[in-house]
DNA sequence: GTGGTCTAGACCACA
DNA sequence: GTGGTCTAGACCACG
């Protein structure tokens, strides 16, 4: 999986790391019980550093995406929880900057639907 | 139009009241031509910072979805411009979320649907 | 407020601090709406780092203990949210053991009573 | 008896065991002249390493739970000492936690009075 | 001036 | 060798 980070970018880099796995995982990109690297490995690679990476591994086991042993380092998991309301209020926003745009009912679940089947193609 | 800040969230108060405004004009309750108070004015109201306030404006601003005269008035407008990137990006992002929290196409579409017609029923 | 910090338990620092925090709120001698000390100004009086510092007003803030804002540092709150599950495992353990250290029931009902009376007997 | 270990607690491995043993032992599952299985038999069977199980045997006696003999043998007995300090200071915690859940005295007694019946039912 | 973020190191408990 | 913790600074967004 290959990390793409925006250094200037107004969303903390771990905040961007937890989204890309985010979206890795749903899109079946990374598989459950699939090894992600140590904070170690993650921090050289993307150039980071080591609290950085820990504090992104720290919000994806906060959300029961992945869990962090003393033994495997970070394993990827399917979370059991439901919707959380920051992801409700988050696509209420974006459905309404997208009626904004111009976009009717139609063409937005077209959109959402087209957005979907690409993500989730490999699973 | 009634603001509702939430002074505790990690959301900036100036994007709150940006993500307020956007979601009042696609919902109708906001009609192009239509004038929002003077910085000094909502800064008073909401008890926020003038500097907070006059911010939120040159965002929404900045998006083409006010028109800012000579002194502090800000007049409704409706954007020209397309989708923007993080629009884009955050749709996406919010749709990953809703598959890992186990929801299905059917069932995002659905909730896409139900959440633009609450939000742009008045229009 | 006074804290009391172990700098060779094996309780993490910002553990120690949210514990003390918790017991202050519950015994009353916090209360709600009070002020606590910027992260900076806490970090200076108990020769902790500022990160330290930060993670113990964190783990407040995600357990409701404390609201911090950007406006007025941190402010302590009463949580809405119910008994954890950490919680009642600690409560179990710690039963376990007092009845090992060959405590009858009522001696135990007695001690967590005295426990509750001398906490909280400033609010 | 059977260990029921979490491997993505916070709780480490060896504390988790030390914890389960002195929860069976008040609750008369495990008595005292009872044979403990080896360090070497108890990381097998939980598929964990000899040092975790060795920690938590070292843990336990030191405890004065069991008595470690020639080899690797430990037998559960009971332990004459009084209340630990960590035992007060945790069961101080997590009453000042139930208390900030919401929990009145009487509510916090009877929680008590009834984890200590169904741990120590047995004996 | 606040908290949030990040860096570049270090030490330690755990396994 | 892993993640967790901590330090001593720095920069920045927010208000």
């Amino acid at each position: 999986m290959l990390l793409r980070l925006d250094f200037n970018s107004d969303v903390p880099i771990y905040q961007q790391i937890r989204n890309q796995v985010v979206t890795a995982i749903a899109s079946g990109e990374l598989k459950p019980g699939e090894k992600l690297p140590t904070v170690r490995a993650l921090a050289e690679e993307a150039g980071i550093n080591m609290m950085t990476a820990s504090k992104a591994y720290q919000l994806l086991k906060a959300e029961g995406c992945v869990t962090t042993g003393r033994r495997d380092g970070a394993v990827v998991r399917i979370p059991e929880r439901g919707v959380s309301p920051p992801t409700m209020d988050g696509l209420r926003l974006r459905i309404c900057e997208l009626r904004l745009a111009g976009m009717g009912k139609e063409e937005i679940l077209e959109l959402c639907g087209k957005i979907f089947d690409e993500e989730v193609s490999g699973r």
